[in-house]
DNA sequence: CGAAAGACCTGAGTGC
DNA sequence: TGCACTCAGGTCTTTC
């Protein structure tokens, strides 16, 4: 399931390629690769074709590409819902991709033709052209390397409610913990709220509950500010430690290839492990269901401890 | 405003 | 062989 990291390797891939590029033809192969786009600003294929791309940008799990359109800031804004991938392909690729819904034709001046697909198994995930606003903050909107340019502090609307993610250098911890001290429901829930904190699954969330020995149904105000601190540093830690992997494990031979390769290669402490002893003590590990889904947690490490006052019987 | 539940979607796997 | 069911889960919408 692509978050933060594997979603940062999407990014890094295609923006060397797609930045500085002319979409030439659009291609909707399925219109449920739309979903997100809302067609009363205009045709999807006619707002993109013919612009120029100025960069790939990322906030959370969402990924845009500003484009030079006349008629005000506008992007193409794509999520990878939990199959998506956008694969950078020569412009001769067979075109026999069974999930393939969307293709972009690129003209680059220094690299040529070149084609991104959209490819997306469960449709979970939309590619959509939208209006970019300033952001809230007046802060650089998401992460886009080391490009720059007027869409810096300009963010697409369906993105604008979207929290920074903890990585953003204009991430504000102070905030996210205020937030959080008046949220009774699970530090885990918190945790997957992209409202407070973007960029997080139920994946890097097991990982980082896991990191400071935390259940994940223990309510979020409960926290003392010492642990809030510790839960940042291991999510930043756990996100980072998985975009170094990640970078390294695929180069950049990743979006020529495929994409799904390489999203579980690091190594997980909780996900998954449901009956494997716990790395830190040994005791077997169990699975619980949350929220049509499943916690991964250490029984012995990570117990829910309810505040006194609530401590019956 | 917060919290919880439902909807959306396809393919692999399992049990009968 | 076929059928029904479960699981994977991110985000938006609805309801209270």
């Amino acid at each position: 399931m692509p978050e933060l990291p594997e979603v940062e390797v999407v990014r890094a891939g295609l923006a060397p390629a797609v930045t500085g590029a002319r979409i030439a033809a659009v291609d909707v192969l399925d219109v449920r690769a739309l979903t997100r786009h809302d067609p009363s600003s205009g045709d999807f294929e006619q707002l993109a074709t013919g612009a120029t791309i100025g960069a790939a940008v990322r906030r959370g799990k969402f990924l845009w590409l500003p484009l030079d359109s006349a008629g005000g800031p506008r992007a193409i804004v794509g999520h990878l819902g939990m199959s998506g991938q956008l694969l950078l392909r020569t412009p001769d690729h067979p075109g026999d991709d069974r999930h393939a819904r969307i293709r972009l034709h690129l003209e680059h001046p220094a690299h040529g033709e070149l084609r991104v697909d959209f490819v997306d198994q469960r449709t979970f995930g939309s590619l959509a052209v939208d209006r970019l606003v300033p952001t809230a903050d007046a802060e650089i909107a998401g992460f886009s390397g080391e490009a720059t340019g007027e869409w810096a502090r300009l963010v697409p609307t369906q993105v604008a409610h979207i929290a920074r993610d903890p990585l953003d250098p204009a991430f504000d911890d102070d905030l996210f913990f205020h937030r959080m001290s008046r949220r009774a429901s699970g530090v885990k829930r918190v945790l997957l709220d992209q409202g407070l904190i973007s960029g997080i699954g139920n994946i890097y969330a097991d990982e980082s509950l896991w990191a400071v020995a935390l259940h994940g149904e223990q309510p979020a105000s409960s926290l003392t500010r010492r642990r809030r601190l510790d839960l940042l540093r291991a999510v930043r830690d756990v996100l980072g430690k998985a975009l170094v992997e990640g970078g390294t494990s695929f180069d950049e031979q990743y979006v020529n290839v495929n994409g799904e390769s390489g999203y579980f290669a690091h190594s997980l402490n909780a996900y998954g492990r449901a009956g494997l002893p716990c790395p830190r003590c040994g005791t077997p590990m169990v699975r619980e269901a949350f929220m049509n889904r499943s916690s991964h947690r250490c029984p012995r490490c990570q117990r829910l401890r309810r505040p006194r006052a609530a401590r019956g019987r």
